[in-house]
DNA sequence: ACTATAATACTTGTATACAAGTATACTCGT
DNA sequence: ACGAGTATACTTGTATACAAGTATTATAGT
């Protein structure tokens, strides 16, 4: 109905007790990253309740969660998809890097013993998502990661620009290990390397270290770009191919 | 009937063309913000609606928005206020120190003409609001002052992150204001000398004075702090004797 | 007096109904 | 043929209705 080859991008399980509302937002949101709604697309409420199967109480609610998460715009008539480009994803890290530093900066004042120890659990379960080749819990513990750090130092502002990043962070990695997942092992290696140094950084309050790490992550990112502009084209080809 | 001595908070003029949810989510925001709703209190979406005379629609839109400004925490059963400590004030200031130290980097690797000019503006602006004692005009100023620093780099992450910490930003300001306005014009002088610094730091894209006039912000948000200390005084001791 | 259970009153989440406004398309007049 | 104006089919914003679930209270049994 929604997508012949593909009905839900989102994994379900993922969404065990939440709202319809976050159902089709996380939905939406995943069919917008990965360049199944394509940019400039214009998104009628009405429409979306009748594709849906819903009223148009949770689907308002959705359109507004992605007007937060600035992957739609809401004009009077109708919600504009604005999509993310290269452009956004770089913007997104800029983020991703400003509150990690700070968070940093916070982190190195405390104790870092059980933060330390939260992290290192969640390397090990990521490290059993690469032994069973599951690229979605991968996605997921990379996101918890990053999200166990930043909400360690409880700072409600921070953990509010997190809330509002994560959704689309979370989606955009989900699909780019989804991409490459199987075949880049090499690439793996290389993000586990990077959260091992970040691991070490926080453990030992080493300054050098994180700006290591964090450069790092940039590689990682311009990574993921790749694998995203490949997953648009696969996507639209394969959308092509259903048309015809 | 929402409060005999003053109904609404927040200036109506700046409600134009607002919509029902918007207007209950300020008026609801500035409530929480002065203390005249305390922290602790549980909001339940029924009574709300009955208190506006509107429906749940827009009581539910309100109150997502101000979940999102973690004013609020929505639970499964009414929406606990978590208001504004003295803490919560520290860490939006944070942020926007954060945003804007970003913002001023990048600024200077472009031509700073256009957003001097504006910046002159808002500032020749608040002078005139000084001159006619408007505290409410002269806050709205003093936030667009700074929308307008953020918004000129069109980065849309960082524009995200000041949409979501804008309005209690502006209602804390409003607020305080409010308070001192007649009184203290020494405080005054010192923030449009500091807003001077601002824009000669972004003219002359000079770091050091750049770096000087983010630092005189911090002692301008103490003596806000002070102020919205004193108002929700003021208010609940209104609100004590309005009981009587 | 106290505990367990049942009834009740409240909560949110979703669906539907309605009103006001806007863009599109069509018709009529020239 | 073409422009003005109207009709129509859409849009959102708000109100209301309903369903499912939760806390509270009251009641009955010991």
């Amino acid at each position: 109905m929604l997508n012949d080859t593909n009905d839900f991008l989102y994994p379900e399980k993922w969404l065990s007790k939440a709202s319809t509302g976050e159902r089709v937002a996380c939905e939406l949101r995943m069919r917008i990253i990965s360049g199944l709604i394509e940019s400039g697309t214009t998104l009628s409420e009405n429409k979306l309740a009748a594709e849906y199967n819903v009223s148009r109480s949770p689907i308002r609610e959705a359109l507004k969660v992605l007007s937060n998460e600035n992957l739609i715009r809401l004009e009077r008539m109708g919600a504009v998809v604005v999509g993310l480009t290269e452009k956004e994803i770089e913007e997104i890290y800029d983020v991703r890097l400003l509150i990690e530093t700070f968070v940093f900066e916070r982190l190195v004042k405390n104790d870092t013993a059980q933060v330390v120890r939260e992290l290192t659990k969640i390397f090990e379960m990521m490290q059993i998502a690469i032994k069973y080749k599951d690229a979605d819990e991968f996605a997921l513990q990379d996101v918890l990661f990053h999200e166990t750090i930043i909400r360690s130092i409880n700072h409600s502002y921070i953990t509010m620009i997190w809330n509002n990043t994560k959704p689309v962070m979370e989606s955009f990695i989900l699909l780019s290990m989804r991409m490459h997942f199987n075949e880049k092992y090499d690439d793996l290696s290389r993000i586990m390397k990077n959260h091992e140094l970040y691991i070490d950084a926080i453990s030992s309050k080493n300054r050098e270290i994180m700006i290591q790490s964090l450069h790092q992550n940039f590689d990682d990112v311009q990574g993921k770009v790749d694998d995203l502009w490949m997953s648009q084209q696969m996507l639209s080809k394969a959308r092509e191919q259903e048309k015809e």
